[in-house]
DNA sequence: GAACTAATTCTAGATTTGTCGAAATAGCAT
DNA sequence: ATGCTATTTCGACAAATCTAGAATTAGTTC
């Protein structure tokens, strides 16, 4: 039972690596049925290995999804979760009081 | 000598950490001239030490400021910075994707 | 089944992070 | 200077992270 700052941790976690935000840009400026983890390696030129990797990191904190295809692994970033983010930032930043919990964010619906 | 990717990366993985996102609430939440450590420690209940840590992790990514006043030091939240970072995952990073869905407007702009 | 490709998982070592008690520092008062 | 308070820095340790070569799994094709 992760609770909400736990789960935005690990997001912001996730993100707070220059490879993995290299890798995210990559991915959001790919094909919008994602991008084969095969093209992400050739073009950052890092060991499959480590792509694996930071690519499982950034799924298990849901910023990507991923889904097969033949033999390759398409990833695709998750711009709800991302956008659920940047809202938690503002919302916990620049909302009332610790006595006013926000409501749930509607658009963070992720299992 | 960091580069915006590197900086972006330090500055989201500062906030990764369920206990940073924490102090980092109380501080947005306190007063403006900011809020001295020792409150921050009664209030989260965390050695000082570790607090003290945590600041030094918040204060060198940019994400708070310090400032003495007699043996108390306050800190405060740099909105800039905050603000600059969520920008800078929506603009350079996630920009230009296919299913980006809009950035958020921040809700948020007390200077 | 064998061969080939794509990608992950295994394994291991070096580095970094998180934690916190103890010691040290900074400032203010007496 | 002495004492007192606020906070940091030191030191040590466990745990997590990063990296990447080697081995393995998943899927396709012959």
């Amino acid at each position: 039972m992760t609770g909400r700052v736990e789960q935005a941790a690990e997001r912001l976690k996730a993100l707070g690596h220059p490879v993995r935000l290299a890798i995210l840009r990559r991915v959001v400026q790919g094909p919008e049925a994602g991008t084969p983890a095969g093209e992400l390696q050739s073009r950052l030129d890092i060991p499959a290995s480590t792509l694996s990797h930071h690519l499982a990191t950034l799924a298990d904190a849901g910023l990507v999804q991923v889904a097969r295809e033949g033999t390759t692994l398409r990833y695709r970033a998750d711009f709800g979760v991302l956008h659920a983010l940047t809202d938690y930032i503002w919302q916990d930043c620049c909302a009332g009081g610790a006595a006013d919990p926000l409501p749930p964010s509607p658009c963070c619906d992720r299992d």
